[in-house]
RNA sequence: GCUACAAGCCGGGCUAUCGUUCCGACGUUACAGUCGGGAAGGAAAGUCCGGACAGCACAGAGCAAUGCACCGGUGAAUAGCCGGGUCUUUUCUUACUUAGGCAGGAAAAGAACAGAUAGUGCCACAGAAAAUAACUAUCCGCCUGCGGGUGGACAAAGGUGAAAACGUAGGGUAAGAGCCUACGGCUUAUGAUGGUAACAUCAUUUGCGGGUAAACCUUGCAUGCUGAAAUGCCACGUAUAGUACCGUUUUGAGGGCUGCUCGUCCAAGGUACAGGGUAGGCAGAUUGAUCCCGCGGGGUAACUUGCGGGACAGAUAAAUGAUAGUCCACGACAGGAUCCGGCUUACAGGCUUGUAGCAAUU
RNA sequence: CGGGUGGUGGCGCAGCCCGGUAGCGCACUUGCAUGGGGUGCAAGGGGUCGCUGGUUCGAAUCCAGUCCACCCGA
């Protein structure tokens, strides 16, 4: 029995050819301090669902700062994304999806919670048709 | 015991659930999965110095550029560190002095402490003048209408200023002036003594011509250039690919000698524009001038050395987290990205040791 | 990772190389001109020169350290 909520390396976007073609070629998703790149393509391999996170360094100097932001995005999205995983398994669909934290202060986790929460929905409606 | 200062060390712990990365074992065709172990700092930061390592270069000469600048030691090396010298400032103290002051000694702190008689520049305001002179004053000669004018001599007396032309006394002179003499101060050179040396003391001697080199600069010494996006290898892929210009025996386009020039060597392709492809993997790359502990040796110290034991991340869109509970002093500054040595800056709180003061007990 | 630029009145800039008076435009205040406004004319106020030290008689300017903002290479 696999686990479920796992972010290994093989769910999560590795290539730089790949994330440049997500920033050019695809679409976007604005919610509050958010700003969400995503493709959705048929299915290719077993890769289904590819993960990747950014924070500015213009908006946080320090390093430290951006690993948390990182890190809180990366916790809220492992735990919530098992519905949407479904919905692409369903549908014969591959999406890569990149979170970017557009926002200037530091978020509480109970807040990425739920904004994470709310932008994953969407997906999900958006995967639905 | 409390307070202050200095040095060194630590810088949240535990439990549960879910999760990341690397290594090993099992397992698998290969994944998946299971078990065990490792996983950010004292500054990982700023990138201010110095190296290691790598590539290119390494026949020579000249010029430039950059850095450093008391001496010795340390170390792979430095602008770091340790010790010493000199100077400056502050404090204390002693002798002399009516006082002002001045000389010596001690302690602490600081020093970008080569050169201002190699040259050039600058020094606002004030002041006669900011370094060459001129002006006032002084002295001498001549003229005079007795107000002064004019030709010379003189060199620091002239309310200033941050800074004013060695100080005091005497001689000297037309009047003056280190012009001369004595004492004192600073300074140049030589010698002697002590010291590895910087330097100190003494003797003789040269002069006394302000400051500024964190102004240009001069002198001495050092430095090849470029940095892991370096570099080597493998894989994939495109256009046996276009246009223009220059050149291909000699008249040679261009290139190397990696700052430039000379000089020298190579040389058949080169330059520009337009367009196309790739942007994956492995090595470098984590154990090294390594760090810590104990005992011992050398050295004033920085540091070094012998023996024994222990420890040491390696990611590559980039790993240590989240949630809940609990304890306390309620958690600061802050996260690797080739590595190491230093410097600088940020930092809640706590612990240890030493010194000084206070209080109390025996 | 490497390299570079800039912090001066409320805003945009000059002065810095070669040290001694901080200046310009817009804005602001007051007055005059107009029936009123725009506009024009005249006068005026306002600056720790990012911060901390050093050199110097004297620092916005020179030097060192530090903070902040911005840009470039790949």
């Amino acid at each position: 029995m696999a686990r479920q909520f796992t972010l290994g390396k093989k769910e999560r976007l590795k290539s730089r050819k790949s994330i440049e073609q997500l920033f050019n070629e695809g679409k976007k998703i604005n919610l509050v301090p958010y700003r969400i790149f995503y493709t959705l393509s048929p299915l290719a391999d077993e890769r289904v669902l590819l993960f990747g996170v950014g924070v500015s360094a213009k908006n946080f100097k320090r390093a430290v700062d951006r690993n948390r932001i990182k890190r809180l995005i990366r916790e809220a999205y492992r735990l919530q994304k098992l519905s949407l995983l479904d919905k692409l398994k369903d549908g014969n669909l591959q999406l890569n999806v990149f979170f970017i934290y557009t926002g200037k202060e530091l978020p509480e986790y109970k807040d990425v919670y739920q904004k994470i929460g709310m932008v994953l929905n969407k997906m999900e409606k958006i995967v639905s048709g």
